[in-house]
DNA sequence: CGGAAATTTGAAATCGCTCAATGATAGTGG
DNA sequence: CCACTATCATTGAGCGATTTCAAATTTCCG
């Protein structure tokens, strides 16, 4: 299940094309480099299996995770308006990702309106996400931020598999939720403890549960987002 | 000067067609409300002159602004893919903006491969300007991070129009300053006093000098970012 | 000139960080 | 299968950055 099937439903031909683009897998262990910040641009990649961070590192060595991509999810877009990759991709558990070069990314983006149009639409999500991830870190406190950040996961392992249930593995090291809520992993864990006591969430091992989603939803904050499927303005056929 | 010219030169046509799609012309004082974020999406905007802010409201009645913009952005465009508008558009300054239907956006997207890739730059370049804004508000201290937006808004001011220097009329209050940069209007006025005292900053009335824009960047502590320019894998003709 | 908005200042409170140590867990090699 | 090691989670104490609240000044505008 891709991302491309998000806003549009892609013909055969499409999803065609998308296969033939790919040239290479790579098969990658957990905190595996697959491009570093800084690196010269040929590809982006398709994330078959498996959670990758995008990580933009400070010139002071201090690590920010701008994305936590799940399996379908396209790798490395934003920085094909660049000439050095933006960001570091790291895998954050075992991953399969296969390697698209950038003219036959071009090339499917020419050559199929529909295409185009569903990369129009996810990087305009993308952008609202961070929009999103950007109000939470600038404007919230501790609690709100690890309760956006799970709900948001949430509810993307639920758009992957409806099956997906208020509990869920979680493959993050505290030290990495701390990277991608602008926070400590000291603090992430006294944050966790609170939310515990709160009864809102439930941790063993390496799971969790949200035990009250809406509560969560309350203290996230955020204004919720329906996205759009198949927009009439589009005038396709 | 179009943000449409900063990937690709476009065609005579496509810069027609431009025209073309705006249906009307919206003349803003300062603090007038282009559109209120959670209303219906009908249109995106043309900010022809004047400064916007995109911002963000929590559930909690707290505001993040998300991007500035200046003349020649495109306002409005993440929330395509949404039922409602991510964020509300408010002018910083007298503005003057054109409305551009969806159909007509779309109908341009579809008719110009030209547009369609500039498109697809841009948004990836915007999706790059707000990882950035995540790492500085997420991992950076106040003065950091406010060298990081003063920096951003001269490099943009400078692609604008290249005689633009060092010096600049900065039209937001200390308050949206504050809100641009997830802190508070207080601990920005304190700050800029303390960059006054290290010499790096000058102010005066509303306007901005940059004394030292190398020690800015290397406080700022972000990475450097180059974009493309016609990027030989667009293998355009 | 008068009033509203914006800037500046001070003092106290809070949130989150740093540092350093301890416990728990999982993976590795013998 | 156990000892060994590395990584991760947890805890405490003290500090530092930023917020909050409230008041005083200054600037802007009509």
């Amino acid at each position: 299940m891709h991302r491309l099937h998000e806003f549009l439903e892609p013909s055969t031909a499409d999803l065609d094309a998308f296969e033939k683009a790919k040239t290479d897998r790579l098969e990658l262990e957990k905190k595996a480099v697959i491009r570093r910040q800084g690196e010269k641009m040929d590809a982006i990649y398709f994330l078959a299996s498996g959670w990758v961070a995008s990580c933009v590192d400070t010139e002071s060595g201090r690590r920010q995770i701008v994305k936590i991509h799940l399996p379908g999810d396209l790798l490395g877009v934003p920085s094909i308006c660049l000439e050095r990759s933006a960001a570091s991709l790291v895998a954050l558990t075992k991953a399969t990702v296969d390697v698209i070069p950038l003219t036959a990314f071009a090339r499917l983006f020419r050559e199929s309106t529909q295409f185009a149009f569903s990369m129009l639409l996810s990087s305009q999500q993308e952008r609202v996400l961070l929009m999103d991830r950007v109000t939470s870190i600038g404007r919230t406190l501790a609690p709100q931020r690890i309760a956006a950040l799970l709900l948001h996961i949430h509810d993307r392992l639920k758009l992957l598999d409806s099956r997906n249930g208020k509990s869920f593995e979680l493959p993050l090291t505290q030290e990495e939720l701390a990277q991608a809520t602008g926070l400590t992993s000291v603090h992430i864990n006294r944050t966790f403890q609170e939310l515990d006591r709160l009864e809102v969430i439930e941790r063993s091992d390496r799971k969790i549960t949200l035990k009250d989603v809406r509560a969560l939803r309350e203290l996230a904050a955020l204004p919720s987002r329906k996205f759009v499927r198949d927009p009439a303005w589009l005038e396709l056929d």
